[in-house]
DNA sequence: AAGCTCCAGCTATAGTATAACGTATCATTT
DNA sequence: AAATGATACGTTATACTATAGCTGGAGCTT
């Protein structure tokens, strides 16, 4: 199926996504476990035709919709983000409270912000119950039901700021 | 120069973003104020070919370069938001306290969020301070310099709810 | 086995945005 | 007023991002 063999980390994230589609009736197929390891196998985001290209590596014949029919998947199941003012996409970082709110569309407690650095590009993942919980407050306070948030700050980080 | 004439609504608003301008000294030509105007005049977020579409009709030879150009210029001055979820562009509501910060980069007072409805497509902006400040606060701590800020949440509006 | 559903291969095309270079326009200085 | 420099715009081409639509195949249910 799928010789390739990731570091101890990127092992252990794929396992447990392999859990929570399990538990959820999902399949994690070869192709989209695949190129789940290629976006958690990368610190920045990387775009669909850069993922494309690392997959083609291993898969002959992949073509566009190969990476983004995996990607809409990975993105239904909470797996990974995407960054829209990059239009780039990155992993998830894992938590101890788990994925499975993500796939009930819970947009307060899976949301999650991104730090995006002008000067060098860097983008820290951040996850802050304050924000979400203002954003779901704002939202009710309108009679507006969230069920899915992009929260993206873009300035310099602090090394960059100095 | 630019002839047309728009609703009082919308010539308030671009007489406004000529005094902003002014008082910066950068330049609102005919071109941006155009531009502007097609952005203003509609209800919702308008993606850049549209608008290029609808600026053709009035000024002949328009390519993309113009419209984006002209976007930029727009986004710069705090005239306009983008809406990253859509690729789409939108004005900037008015507000008592002007747009000077924007220039500036202040993304905690300018930073707007836009309710985007997965049913009827609406978009509502908010401007809730709560939000921009739990942002402010959540990237200070990690030494981070905001300079702006793409908040989008995407549901169903009060009315597609029920 | 027939029928169903989901997944993936494949080709084409739609939609979004920028590079690069030349010309014109405007403000300022001389 | 002429020279200079900076900014804006015209124009062509191209890069980058994403989806439509159709086909076959794999696995499951009846």
């Amino acid at each position: 199926m799928d010789g390739s063999v990731y570091s101890a980390e990127i092992e252990q994230q794929l396992a447990a996504a392999a859990r929570i589609c399990d538990r959820r009736d999902t399949r994690l197929t070869s192709l989209r476990r695949q190129v789940l390891a290629l976006v958690l196998d990368t610190e920045r985001p990387a775009t669909a035709y850069d993922l494309l290209d690392r997959l083609r590596a291993h898969h002959k014949g992949a073509a566009p919709p190969t990476i983004y029919r995996a990607l809409d998947f990975l993105l239904e199941q909470g797996l990974i983000h995407k960054v829209e003012r990059l239009s780039a996409y990155i992993g998830c970082v894992q938590h101890g409270h788990g994925h499975d709110r993500a796939a009930q569309g819970d947009a307060v407690h899976h949301a999650a912000q991104f730090l995006i650095c002008r000067q060098c590009g860097t983008v820290l993942e951040l996850e802050d119950g304050e924000i979400g919980s203002a954003i779901g407050d704002a939202a009710r306070r309108v009679g507006f039901r969230p069920l899915a948030s992009t929260i993206e700050i873009e300035g310099l980080c602090s090394r960059c700021a100095a």
